[in-house]
DNA sequence: GCCGTTTTCGGCCCGACTGTTTTCAGTCG
């Protein structure tokens, strides 16, 4: 049984528990427990086996005996008399925008329902208003949101596509007349792989005006709620956007509400009472009800002595004890970056030639690019023959020629790692290659025993440099191939392989939770774009959030160093 | 149900908006 599934079943149990009316606090564990599983990267089987269950995040005897239990027999018999007690089907009508746990409740035991379609029928039978305290009004906002549910796909969009959009939001919001500051906040700030809704703030004196020029712009397809502080809007798109809006002198304290996560709140909160204060949105309260504002966010942290948590760390995954403990990582930062190792040209998949990619490359700075187009066993990308590579390595040695000092050349390939574990192309071939990086693209659906062989083999290969996109996965589209991620990442500390985290939004792999458990393996890691055209360099800010979200620093990134560095690294693998 | 250099028991974040009521519970982030 895998993390997630686990962390599924406590989500549900903590559903139905709140539908039950239990204690809300009890609640609450069962939901920080499947967010520790979620966000543990390492598979919690591991844990299981080395007996250190309690050792998690809010897993305690209970839950450790639950998590156990299935482990060993695949059930569990809490869940199972839970369900019998509490139809399953209920945890779905919460999804249900305006119903929660109180209306979820009367709907079952005043009239029946189980599931959302038996909430939607009786929705539009007109059966929902004719209970005590539920309107028209509530009736029709409840059948509204069952269909936009249903309508959307997957309910949540890549952090690329989310970014786009915010962008133009933001700088609509900027032109505004008022309208001091304009930020993203949310899991968009904190760079989270798919952004369930954007939130957006605002620093302006008049807020309810921000908030009515904002609830009318044309890509707003309908507003959900609107206040004189803030507003819900769904764009035509689907899109959920939140906006607040606060006095400037407020600003960081919103922006530190509005950033979250959630769990983080609350813990710094929590340091805050401890002090005597309470800390909200709009700033500190003392115990005689006096104010501090924070118009910038590092203030919110200061006041509690602590220094500045930067947003990609803020998932409640340590980061208050090291700040209080000054053990903060010194966080990788996109002016890092020192080159690219992993592109692709005309000569197999990409849309631009060497020369265009070079020319992309040296308006961005970089010191170095790696060109490493496809092997020759992946025809559907055009990957090279053996003959193909070295006519390669004449053409970039001749646009080196053109573009001097600017910028130095490399040629890598992104080579198969092929269904039976072998490389597709042989070492002679491979050693003639400045950077070889190596790849899955196929059989990826192989038995986890399998195609972790695979990847521990091409580790051993003394030709391989990087491992591309380690899982193999499309977020929403493709699952990760089924790997035992710590004998891999073993394996390629022990023979120094980087790993790479590819940054392009619809891959993030490795994401950041196996990022941050190479890390604490002993692995060095590579931020690549994969790029296929000179626009894509632009995802380096996507991986490397994704690397900040692994508390990764500079120096274990291979491709911050400096090239005389890098080279020296390379010779010494041979 | 979890957790502890204030605690092994008694705490566990905080406010805005909505709808249906007449002062607030429920939902949401």
């Amino acid at each position: 049984m895998k993390n997630r599934e686990i962390a599924e079943i406590f989500e549900t149990i903590a559903d139905l528990l709140e539908i039950k009316g239990e204690a809300v606090y009890r609640i609450i564990a069962y939901r920080r427990a499947g967010e520790a599983l979620r966000s543990l990267g390492r598979d919690v089987k591991k844990v299981w086996e080395e007996g250190s269950l309690e050792a998690l995040p809010g897993v305690g005897k209970a839950i450790a005996a639950k998590i156990d239990e299935l482990l060993r027999t695949d059930r569990l018999e809490f869940y199972e008399k839970l369900t019998a007690e509490v139809p399953p089907g209920l945890a779905d009508v919460l999804k249900v925008g305006g119903v929660g746990p109180k209306k979820a409740a009367r709907f079952w035991e005043e009239l029946g329902i189980t599931a959302i379609d038996e909430l939607e029928q009786a929705a539009r039978k007109g059966k929902l208003h004719q209970l005590s305290g539920i309107g028209e009004r509530s009736e029709a906002r409840i059948l509204e949101n069952i269909l936009a549910l249903k309508r959307q796909h997957t309910g949540r969009i890549l952090l690329g596509e989310a970014w786009t959009t915010a962008q133009k939001l933001l700088s609509r919001l900027r032109e505004l007349k008022g309208v001091q500051r304009a930020e993203a906040g949310g899991s968009l700030r904190r760079m989270c792989e798919t952004i369930g809704d954007l939130d957006l703030l605002v620093g302006a004196e008049d807020t309810p005006l921000v908030i009515q020029a904002f609830v009318v712009f044309p890509e707003v397809d309908r507003i959900l709620g609107q206040g004189g502080t803030k507003a819900s809007v769904e764009l035509v798109d689907g899109l959920r956007v939140q906006l607040w809006a606060h006095p400037p002198e407020r600003f960081g304290s919103a922006l530190q509400y509005a950033t979250g996560s959630q769990g983080h709140n609350v813990r710094l909160r929590e340091v805050a009472q401890k002090v005597g204060l309470s800390l909200s949105e709009h700033g500190y309260q003392d115990q005689k009800g006096g104010m501090i504002f924070c118009p910038e966010e590092e203030e919110v942290y200061a006041v509690l002595g602590l220094p500045w948590i930067p947003p990609t760390l803020r998932e409640d995954r340590g980061e208050i004890k090291a700040a209080k403990d000054s053990e903060l990582p010194q966080l990788i930062e996109l002016e890092d970056l020192k080159g690219e190792l992993h592109t692709h040209s005309v000569w197999s998949d990409g849309r631009s030639s060497v020369i265009e990619m070079a020319e992309a490359a040296i308006e961005l700075g970089m010191e170095y690019l790696v060109i490493s187009d496809h092997s020759r066993s992946l025809t559907i990308a055009g990957g090279l023959s053996i003959k193909d590579l070295q006519s390669q390595r004449t053409e970039i040695k001749r646009v080196q020629k053109i573009i001097g000092k600017k910028l130095t050349l490399l040629q890598g390939c992104e080579v198969e790692i092929l269904a039976n574990g072998a490389l597709d192309y042989p070492d002679e071939v491979l050693q003639e290659l400045d950077i070889v990086i190596a790849s899955l693209h196929t059989s990826l659906r192989q038995p986890r025993e399998q195609v972790t062989e695979r990847l521990l083999r091409t580790i051993k290969n003394p030709h391989v440099d990087i491992i591309g996109h380690l899982t193999g996965r499309l977020i929403g589209k493709r699952d990760p191939a089924d790997l035992d991620i710590e004998a891999i990442l073993q394996a390629a500390a022990e023979h120094d392989v980087v790993l790479e985290i590819n940054s392009n939004p619809e891959r993030l792999d490795l994401k950041d939770t196996h990022a941050r458990l190479a890390l604490a393996s002993g692995c060095r890691l590579a931020i690549n774009t994969d790029a296929h055209h000179p626009d894509h360099f632009n995802f380096r800010r996507y991986g490397v959030g994704t690397a900040q979200r692994a508390w990764a620093e500079a120096p274990s990134i291979v491709n911050t160093w400096p090239l005389d560095r890098l080279q020296v690294w390379l010779k010494s693998r041979g």
